[in-house]
DNA sequence: CGGTTAATTAACGGACGCGTTAAACATAGG
DNA sequence: CCTATGTTTAACGCGTCCGTTAATTAACCG
């Protein structure tokens, strides 16, 4: 069982559908209907992957009457950012370039 | 099935050995029993864990002799954080107090 | 060739994910 | 109270994921 948090984030992201209701939500609050709307599926499968989103913490939910409002909540996403960075070396040039420079450091330092 | 790429980049993220075997090949390519020694499962378990990696692009993979050494391709990682990149200003202070900035200049601009 | 080492494939079992439809629950409102 | 509306829960089917052990493939080596 994914129990630690980090696996609950990236395992909620990995449904396109999910994906796309965090995107709607970006835009503001939404009621379950709203957000079942563009999708051909039913509202009982939008209920279960609004129940994932929320237990992997990236909605948080309140209650109006009948309605239940959904609204983004992107600490989980900064949370996976974080955890990606430890490999932004790995791709990204401005790191590369930051690397080649602290090495050239480096080398001055030792040769001094 | 999860056909589409990020979705399958996410789903690879979602397992906290796949991520340990990342987090080893950050260091350095390893062969498949390297990879393995850490954890207290089969190796036919890691070779499809490595399966997952490579099928999501976040690793590739050469022969030498009997031997299969991984090699981490972080470019995936490049695309994940990307598409994050569409929320951080739900939760990143610097990319709010730009905004804060962005807005005071657009206010400025309509009062003139 | 025959044995050893490295890794994968095959076959299986149990758990989980994602969808369905039908039923239940919650709230508003005549 | 009865009904309409919004949403969730229940029960089920099916495919996939993750692990196992046993068998197979691949390459080296005495």
């Amino acid at each position: 069982m994914a129990t630690d948090r980090l696996s609950l984030i990236f395992a909620a992201l990995a449904d396109p559908t999910r994906r796309a209701i965090l995107a709607r939500l970006a835009e503001g609050e939404a009621t379950v209907s709203e957000l079942a709307e563009p999708f051909a599926i039913s509202l009982p499968a939008i209920s279960r992957h609004l129940k994932v989103l929320e237990h992997a913490g990236l909605i948080s939910r309140s209650r109006t009457a009948q309605w239940r409002s959904s609204r983004l909540e992107a600490e989980p996403l900064r949370e996976a950012t974080e955890w990606m960075d430890r490999y932004r070396r790995f791709w990204d040039e401005s790191f590369r370039r930051l690397d080649a420079h602290l090495r050239r450091l480096q080398e001055n330092e030792e040769s001094s």
